[in-house]
DNA sequence: GTACGCATAGAAAGCGCTTTCCATCGCGAG
DNA sequence: CTCGCGATGGAAAGCGCTTTCTATGCGTAC
């Protein structure tokens, strides 16, 4: 059957200590020795059995990315980037088997993943996607992550708000009980990494959701609707206190009924801009949840025979790749998500000291194109 | 440190065999003893050492997907689809840990992935993404799958051609020799799934391509240009065939230096799209590689101050979920990506009966939309 | 009443690696 | 010339599961 460590030890006769050594290049083997190993792997085309390789050695190769929707495509530039950094096994430790996991928003699933992800002893876990305003579920994930973390796993949240910290500390007081030295060895490596709270590379919602409504503003727009995210996740939350803020700091009025929370995809936008129009149809300009969402807003528009951005206003969210080339080009707001994701993705690898407090904040950028105009 | 299965039977007061038949099911096990069991996993929060198991029992409860880039829409529609079927543990088997991952194009990270996979002994791996026209590569590539199937793992080809028999048959006379009864059983499950050649659903791109052009000269055009995708791709090459195939049979010239090649990106199209008019600025029709190129050609049109589709029309391909949406909407051939992704998934789980040639070809549909008008 | 069969549970042998001791060898120091 | 030490390589003990093979009851048929 299949090729094993035995067998090449056997053909470059040495023993399986040896081509353990060879592999691992953890311990000082005889340059003539390694040859014979290495010839003797790539004449057999030995692969090593994984899993054998992580029962003994207490950690795998397997590195995780959670994310809410492989197809949407702020998901996907997000993983794309922490997998690159994830999968290049540049640091310590060789080739790493950086997979992303798709939860489908679905909080249950990313407690599956999580607990999949545990059992397969995984090296490290990077959890993108929104964070669910439901004590319950925080509850429920914080232990989970506290959990990996005891198990050795780096869990690295991005693109999401820290844990609260009430949450992040439950399960801490679960240290493990030393039981034989080789035991207490692995359990003080373990220590090492496992931080109270799990690190944090967020975005800064409220800033840059404060910058676009006043950039608006400053167009003069003052009946401004608002197609927010979906209603229990933390990223909405933010980016509507930004946008109130935005308002009140300029004493815009912020109407009641102005403000529909929907998906964060087009048809949500869509269906919201035809509601924020039958609620009042006098509106100049609509800040969209993202720039999916905002697309949905300008269909709806348009299909009302309003032009954007001659008649309404209409900004987005992230600044997708698509975004600049949509008619008219978005306004929106740049999220760092190539830099967000290798810095997530480095921080879990260990290659990257973790910042003091564990909480990064990375700032966006406004981004003026053609969906906005002077009211 | 973790608990284990012992620690599990000590509290349970069973032995950890029965444990194992209590979490695997796979053994009959009193009504009784199964609760108590259970209550003994839910108190210590057991969660199995997944190594361990994968190695006692040969084989991992982890699936793999592998494309392009998660973050093309193409792909990351595709991979969705996979994921929700093979994730979803409703047939044999319990909850697989389905993940994807990303080559970024690249033939050699493709390989990579592949062994990282068979290391970690995968149950079953569904391969999507371009495939490279170099015999070298496609040989290796077959080597690589040959060697999955004989260590039982299902491999799948989704939205790519076949491979070419002969590469297939490469190292398919790799029968494992039995040493042992036990190993030989093994051998003998092996064998069932694992036929000569992978079981491929592809999409019928030749008769998509066809179709389109057969639109457009439907249409009145006649200067149609082609921005073809990368060179060495079959798929590319299917739609260049499909494209040519409709010319010719309508009696229309292929004047040399209609087609440009480029990647399947936005820039590619935009660029792609200024050469084209550069040779020739009568065109009246642009077919694009796929639909994200479609709207870098637009672009680059609507740079020159060229209308579309008044002045020129321009089809896509895919039909991704942006494409309804853009302005002006994309005529385009719908590829049944999620049926593709579905289906790759179920016969990747066993969950569907392999098609007598292990070769489904998917037909797509035309969808006319209004960025192609009459000439 | 004895024997046989079925249902259920335990003992124990690995699965293929990693890693901790040890053993060995060669060599310069004392 | 002997001793000790650094540099290498081997033996063997697990890592935590799965899965035979075996043992024990118990109900039923003769």
């Amino acid at each position: 059957m299949t090729v094993t460590l035995a067998d090449v030890a056997a053909r470059a006769g040495v023993s399986a200590a040896t081509v353990s050594r060879v592999l691992n290049s953890n311990y000082p083997v005889a340059e003539a020795t390694r040859d014979r190993v290495l010839r003797a792997v790539a004449e057999l085309e030995y692969v090593a059995n994984g899993p054998a390789s992580a029962l003994a050695a207490a950690t795998s190769d397997l590195v995780g990315i959670l994310v809410n929707d492989v197809a949407d495509p702020f998901f996907g530039v997000l993983a794309s980037a922490v997998q690159a950094e994830m999968s290049d096994g540049g640091g310590p430790g060789g080739e790493k088997l950086a997979v992303v996991c798709n939860t489908g928003g679905s909080p249950e699933r990313e407690l599956t993943y999580l607990t999949l992800l545990h059992r397969q002893r995984a090296g490290a876990v990077v959890l993108t996607g929104g964070a669910v305003e439901d004590s319950a579920h925080t509850a429920a994930l914080a232990a989970r992550i506290a959990r990996l973390a005891a198990a050795g796993t780096q869990v690295v949240l991005c693109g999401r708000p820290p844990l609260p910290a009430a949450a992040a500390g439950a399960h801490a007081a679960e240290a493990p009980a030393a039981n034989g030295p080789r035991a207490a060895g692995r359990a003080a490596a373990r220590a090492v990494g496992a931080g109270p709270a799990p690190l944090t590379v967020a975005f800064d919602n409220r800033g840059g959701a404060r910058a676009l409504t006043e950039h608006l503003v400053g167009l003069g727009h003052r009946r401004i609707g608002c197609v927010a995210g979906p209603e229990r996740l933390t990223t909405t939350r933010h980016r509507l206190e930004g946008h109130r803020a935005a308002l009140a700091a300029h004493g815009v009025e912020d109407a009641p009924g102005r403000t529909v929370h929907g998906a964060y995809d087009r048809a949500s936008g869509y269906a919201a801009a035809h509601e924020l129009l039958r609620r009042d149809d006098r509106l100049t300009a609509v800040v969209a949840a993202n720039d999916t969402v905002a697309l949905g807003v300008c269909a709806a528009l348009r299909e009302r025979g309003l032009r954007v951005p001659e008649d309404v206003s209409v900004a987005g969210f992230d600044d997708l790749p698509f975004s600049a080339d949509a008619v008219p080009a978005l306004t929106t707001v740049r999220l760092p998500l190539g830099h967000a994701g290798a810095l997530a993705g480095r921080l879990a690898m260990g290659r990257e000291p973790a910042p003091p407090a564990g909480v990064t904040l990375l700032s966006s950028e406004l981004v003026i194109r053609n969906s906005t105009a002077p009211l």
